[in-house]
DNA sequence: TCAAAAGTGTTTCCCCTACACCCATGG
DNA sequence: CCATGGGTGTAGGGGAAACACTTTTGA
């Protein structure tokens, strides 16, 4: 029995779903997270986290909670995608759901412990096995607005650390869009939209030079200057 | 009684609903359609057209159908908006809206005869009355949406008619980026772009040199080549 | 012939691009 | 001293921006 049922199995009215695509890069690789299906339908399938919301949270603090159902960190940065109304969607009846993506980095999040790792697992978006739903098309979806918005905006930055090397952040680019980057225009361009501090210390990884660590001037997510196609002309 | 209360008036479930914010261009304004709510709440308030998504149908399709409600065209540019989840935006309970944005030409559109003109007008988006819900918002979102989108895409074609001049498209740039452009620059660029295609026709206006019409080489709306900040280095 | 909008080129400047070598450190 | 990644500058080209006059027509 679901939420999405009565006692007779049918199907009453409306539900509401959230899904999350959750990304980070681990190993010079996009990951997603997939958690693994314990009821029908689609049991024993990979889909993304997600679940019906609530009579009492909006649909944002649902898609938090879902997260937080399978991670345990706080301040993910997560933005609502697209909602997707198509009548068959879901074999159980008509559900619509609103998803949403986060990004994360890889040292700070933590899968719950009461996962069985063979329930929730990072699966590079490169290689991702049969998905239940339409949650293939989601992923497929959160890579384009990634891949757009990386352009304009310091989404990029969310892979990262506290404090990072221009290195990590461009590996962090180069991994969301697949090619590799001139690294003393990356440089140049990074450092000149002051938007980096200098954290004027120094981390020393192996036997190589030290690189020089950097945190944002900027909090959150910001929207960069755009160079218009249109404007100004 | 709405679809959302039951016999005692009171809410059951979540309803859903969508809401289409309709853009013109009318006389050197960009004008949204605004209708006269019948019922409570809000009643007597202009709001959004908008509804509740039927059980049989998805919601792409009752944007549409809301949108045919109060006009008479087809083959109008739509695309969903975003979803606007919150607790309480309806004082009668919990609705969750998917909002739609929808571009059309003056000319080829036309409100319902049954539609009493008190009931449904356009209204200039910069002389908005207040709005019921959180339609102001959804209106807000959805010119941020168009004056970025006008960058680098040919959403901004679809204000005008089928064959157009090159200083009606421009005016139709010029109306939603509230700005003036220059005249040659834009010319160039936009035949730069190779989308027009040049009909060999005039059209004489008036007592001036007449103008040559334009049709787009491309049907649909179309995201023109994108030149990223980041990408490529 | 005049009013009103259509149509047309050039120069400047800045940003993007391509490209190769030295530096600092640990082993 | 050597292997490894960190860090730096410049020259050339292309597109964006600024800018004003001639053309065509109807009245």
């Amino acid at each position: 029995m679901t939420p999405l049922s009565n006692a007779n199995g049918h199907f009453t009215g409306h539900g509401i779903a959230v899904d999350v695509a959750l990304f980070t890069i681990q190993g010079g690789t996009l990951k997603v997270l997939l958690v693994k299906r314990q009821q029908a339908p689609y049991r024993g399938t990979w889909a993304l986290p997600g679940g019906i919301v609530g009579p009492d949270e909006s649909v944002d603090a649902a898609a938090l909670r879902e997260l937080q159902e399978e991670t345990s960190i706080g301040n993910i940065y997560l933005e609502q995608l697209y909602t997707f109304g198509e009548l068959h969607r879901d074999p159980r009846g008509r559900v619509i759901t609103v998803a949403y993506y986060a990004l994360v980095n890889w040292q700070q999040v933590e899968l719950r412990a009461h996962q069985r790792v063979s329930d929730a697992s990072w699966f590079p978006v490169r290689r991702l096995p049969n998905l239940a739903f339409d949650h293939r098309r989601i992923v497929d979806y959160a890579l384009e607005r990634l891949r757009n918005k990386i352009n304009y905006t310091t989404v990029g930055f969310q892979f990262l650390p506290r404090q990072f090397t221009l290195t990590e952040l461009q590996g962090s680019y180069e991994v969301i869009l697949g090619q590799r980057l001139d690294k003393r225009n990356f440089r140049r361009k990074m450092l000149q939209l002051g938007i980096l501090k200098d954290t004027r210390q120094l981390r020393a990884t192996g036997r190589q030079r030290p690189a020089r660590l950097y945190t944002f001037a900027e909090p959150k997510v910001i929207k960069l200057q755009e160079k218009g196609i249109i404007v100004p002309f």
